[in-house]
RNA sequence: GCCCCGGUAGCUCAGUGGAUAGAGCGGCCCCCUCCUAAGGGGCAGGUCGCAAGUUCGAUUCUUGCCCGGGGCACCA
């Protein structure tokens, strides 16, 4: 148990034995400022209210029966009835004593089995900047749900089926150099091979028939068509992987369950509505219709399992996705990762799923959603020409920018071209990375390479720079960063960066339950900068005897947490930089 | 028209029903006798979109309105 949690239980229980209301909330809380103490309980003010006291009064009370010395030093009633808890210096030191190195956190409680499904790129084309929050964001709450030892499964719904792939195969099948090598090589240009079959499929009628002809034998299992679409599904998820391992991605290719994958399974999906009666045939399409949900008419909207002339739709393949998570993977919580445009499809099928019984009543279906990605216009980002940016060139250049950032850092460096290119891509990386990890999800967020690229503020580079300037103690001093050092924090800046410390694990765990990444970055940049403070007034090597092994060990711990932090990230640590 | 998300300092963004709403950038000023100044400290900067309501207490919850973005029947 955390120590908010510690404290919320004890306090509430005494204020329940105090005043002989059971359910009594002590409502413990982070204090915004040191003169209030380290954590504050706001409960008793709105306890005092139900019952008619005087909350002051009651706050007293509270605080005189409060068993808590073996973790505070001091608790204080103020203002109007908050009672304000001062963490005691030798509390802190023994728990950071005891911590696990090599977690930090402790396991959940209660594991999981959690599905997650994020990054989902169309396979028709190339990946691209809308494709990359989804992937970041996922991988972070993927990594920490995973690291809190949840049964955790990803889920890669690659979208490698539909209309597209009908003028994909086309084009293939049409392109004078069809052999192997050549078809290979001309989808290296995933996005030049997608443009030219638009192309034609816009402006040659006859292409554009055939193109939808060929979609119906593809989908019917027609076996050269067959062959064709897995030729091209093959090299275009053979750039996804190389993107990803890019990019610090934990998605494999046993990750992958495309939307081909529930193919066999649709005619289920529709048999089972069926059987509930909760089809209605409508315009010669087979639709659920929920109350909730109009149209821009007014009128009732549907959820269309099946077109007029058959042929399913995304909503189905959700449905079946559903089912196969709850009941073939015992999901009891199933998180996707998609922008925000989805949510009404989102709303309405996990409304269908709940009523027809694919996911129970508590299995927990959640869209966690997000923004766009904007330029410095405040316009969706593109190319200067207003192409898409692709994520290969996306990445190519962060990595550029990083390299001259660090070349400029160190005119006279003992770093190699090799080291500085190293450097250059975790830094370029990790830049993309934690600028849209460090903003909450549901805003669209603009893209800035000077902003991210900062070694200024909540930025990679700061905590980069933050964990490896850490590190330099150690090997300057030719000291043991692994060694065990006995910690007793004395000093105000001592005390601070202690209880920041012990705080992780409620930054992680709140990470776990809200989705938010932000919220780790936010508590991430405070402990870097806790830490700064602390560096400018506790002299570390200068010091002796047991002080210095204490600050060497709140050195060790922050390095640690900061590794560990941007670990589940998805951001690696330097030594050097 | 309906639904979803947002509106907080000049800019980019935090903010769990609680005390005096916070960071960073940009502007002005100060600090290298432990690590890498890629750092630290200070000053200035706000009708938390507007108006009601609930509450002992609202930036936070409710409702209405204004502004911006997105979505709304056989694409995904």
């Amino acid at each position: 148990m955390n120590l908010k949690q510690q404290l919320d239980q004890r306090i509430s229980a005494a204020l329940a034995a105090l005043t002989g209301q059971p359910d009594a909330l002590a409502m413990v809380a982070y204090s915004k400022s040191p003169q209030f103490g380290d954590y504050q309980a706001n409960g008793v003010m709105a306890l005092a209210k139900k019952l008619g006291k005087n909350p002051r009064e009651l706050g007293q009370l509270l605080a005189q029966q409060l068993q808590l010395d073996d973790i505070v030093s001091k608790v204080e009633v103020a203002g109007p009835g908050f009672i304000n808890l001062f963490i005691k210096p030798a509390f802190l030191s023994e728990r950071l004593n005891q911590l696990d190195h090599a977690r930090l956190v402790a396991a959940a409680a209660q594991p999981q089995t959690v599905v997650i499904d994020y990054s989902s790129p169309n396979l028709a084309k190339e990946m691209h900047v809308g494709h990359l929050r989804g992937t970041i964001i996922g991988d972070a709450i993927a990594r920490t749900l995973e690291f809190l030892g949840h049964k955790l499964i990803r889920q890669n719904h690659f979208g490698d089926w539909g209309t597209q792939f009908g003028m994909l195969i086309t084009h293939m099948q049409e392109l004078p150099f069809y052999t192997e090598g050549k078809i290979k090589a001309e989808l290296s240009d995933l996005e030049g091979f997608y443009r030219a079959a638009k192309e034609r499929f816009d402006t040659d009628a006859d292409f554009a028939r055939l193109a939808r002809e060929n979609v119906v034998h593809l989908q019917a299992g027609h076996p050269g068509y067959m062959a064709l679409w897995k030729k091209f599904i093959d090299v275009s998820i053979e750039h996804c992987q190389q993107l990803y391992q890019r990019l610090g991605i934990t998605l494999t290719e046993q990750d992958i369950r495309p939307e081909s994958f529930y193919n066999s399974r649709l005619p289920q999906v529709l048999e089972l509505l069926d059987q509930q009666k909760l089809l209605t045939v409508s315009d010669g399409a087979k639709c659920v219709f929920l109350d909730e949900f109009k149209t821009k008419e007014g009128e009732p909207l549907p959820v269309i399992i099946e077109k007029t002339g058959g042929g399913f739709l995304y909503a189905t393949t959700d449905l079946a996705a559903i089912r196969y998570r709850c009941q073939e993977l015992h999901a009891e919580r199933v998180l996707y990762v998609v922008d925000a445009r989805q949510s009404l499809h989102f709303q309405q099928v996990f409304t269908v799923a709940h009523l027809a019984g694919f996911a129970s009543a508590s299995c927990k279906l959640e869209h966690l959603s997000y923004g766009t990605m904007m330029g410095k216009d405040g316009k969706p980002f593109k190319t200067r020409s207003g192409g898409t940016v692709k994520l290969v060139d996306l990445c190519s250049e962060g990595v550029e920018r990083a390299l001259a950032l660090v070349r400029g850092k160190n005119p006279e460096t003992n770093l190699d071209d090799a080291d500085l290119q190293h450097i250059a891509e975790v830094v370029g990386i990790a830049a993309i990375k934690y600028a849209d990890l460090s903003k909450n999800r549901n805003s669209d967020y603009i893209f800035d390479w000077d902003t991210m690229l900062s070694f200024e503020g909540n930025t990679a580079p700061y905590l980069l720079y933050a964990y490896a300037r850490i590190r330099s103690i150690f090997r300057r001093a030719q000291l043991d960063a692994s060694a065990p050092y006995i910690i007793n924090v004395e000093a105000a800046e001592e005390q601070a960066l202690a209880l920041k410390l012990l705080q992780f694990t409620e930054a992680v765990e709140t990470l776990a339950s809200e989705c938010l990444p932000n919220q780790l970055c936010l508590y991430l940049y405070e402990l870097a900068g806790l830490f700064m403070k602390f560096y400018e007034c506790c002299p570390v090597l200068k010091a002796e005897g047991l002080v210095q092994q204490s600050r060497l060990g709140l050195c060790q711990l922050t390095a640690l947490t900061l590794q560990q932090g941007l670990g589940l990230l998805g951001i690696t640590t330097l030594e050097q930089m």
